[in-house]
DNA sequence: TCCCAGGCGGTAG
DNA sequence: CTACCGCATGGG
């Protein structure tokens, strides 16, 4: 069992952090905690008192340098939130209501696959069907007498046929993953080498050579796993947002991806990924049965 | 029951 | 380059 305590975090609130739609693999528990799965370990996380609790397990690698690299621990939010609270009254008061939203580092193969399944899908479904491959191709791992599963390597995924990934409920995405899984394997598209990209644009480009990545999922790619802050993923949710708030059109369908990402890229100071996670959220959660 | 979901790829104009 | 359509499945 490995423990790893952090005490006076700012900028840190686990339902903030994982409900703000980042990651899909992190489920509350009776308690409120979260356990989650990352790279080799099982990890539970639950605030007590002034305190952030992380337990779990792993199976190769260091308990705390994984938790400090996944969890951003390194980087100051209060530099952001000081920057970004400046620019508005909407961007204040949203980081006031999310003021625990961190920009999670996740492993950049599940995310890719991750965000794949997650076109013309909902959350829970995504959910179900990363937790489905991840039983069938993954590694287990037993935390708490309860077994979990790690995401497959490429490697491992490679063995399900399109068939195979068919039954995993992966609908019309079965053979994008398919072939995406094939093309990162063959180092079509070598992934350890886009992480030393320095261009933002240059790591689009590859990731845009995958089949079922398009601008909206490498956008959260680049923002989830690469660290990309100003790049702006533009959903329904995010168009609906930033037209309630910035746009004012009539007809929310016909506000135009290029206008939204040139006001993100104007008003946002470098910053849009993570105003756009405050924005979100607060929309998002303040509109439910307030 | 029926609508629709954190888009994408393909094709047509 | 933009506009539109089909897509599998199951959550709500």
């Amino acid at each position: 069992m490995e423990k790893y305590v952090l005490e006076n975090q700012d900028s840190f609130n686990l339902v903030h952090i994982f409900e703000c739609g980042q990651c899909f693999r992190w489920n509350i528990q009776e308690d409120g905690s979260y356990i989650g799965v990352i790279k080799n370990a099982v990890v539970k996380v639950e605030t007590k008192e002034n305190k952030i609790v992380f337990s779990g397990k792993v199976l190769h690698g260091n308990f705390a340098p994984i938790i400090r690299d996944y969890f951003d621990l390194d980087t100051n939010y209060l530099e952001y939130k000081n920057k970004l609270s400046k620019i508005d009254n909407y961007l204040e008061e949203s980081i006031k209501f999310g003021n625990g939203i961190r920009i999670l580092n996740q492993d950049l193969w599940e995310c890719i696959i991750s965000f794949i399944i997650s076109a013309n899908n909902n959350i829970p479904r995504i959910k179900k069907i990363i937790e489905k491959i991840s039983q069938n191709y993954g590694e287990e791992i037993e935390f708490e007498g309860k077994k979990y599963y790690m995401f497959p390597t490429p490697e491992s995924l490679s063995r399900a046929s399109i068939q195979d990934l068919r039954n995993m409920g992966l609908g019309f995405r079965d053979k994008r993953i398919y072939n995406t899984t094939k093309m990162i394997l063959n180092k079509e598209v070598d992934i350890d080498k886009l992480k030393t990209l320095n261009d933002t644009n240059q790591m689009r480009n590859e990731l845009l050579k995958l089949d079922g990545v398009g601008p909206k999922v490498a956008d959260c790619i680049l923002l989830f796993s690469l660290k990309r802050l100003d790049v702006f993923p533009i959903d329904v949710w995010v168009r609906r947002v930033m037209n309630e708030l910035y746009i004012h059109n009539e007809n929310e369908e016909k506000v135009n991806k290029n206008e939204l990402q040139f006001l993100a890229k104007e008003k946002f100071l470098g910053l849009s990924g993570i105003a756009q996670q405050y924005l979100f959220y607060w929309k998002r959660e303040s509109g439910r049965g307030a």
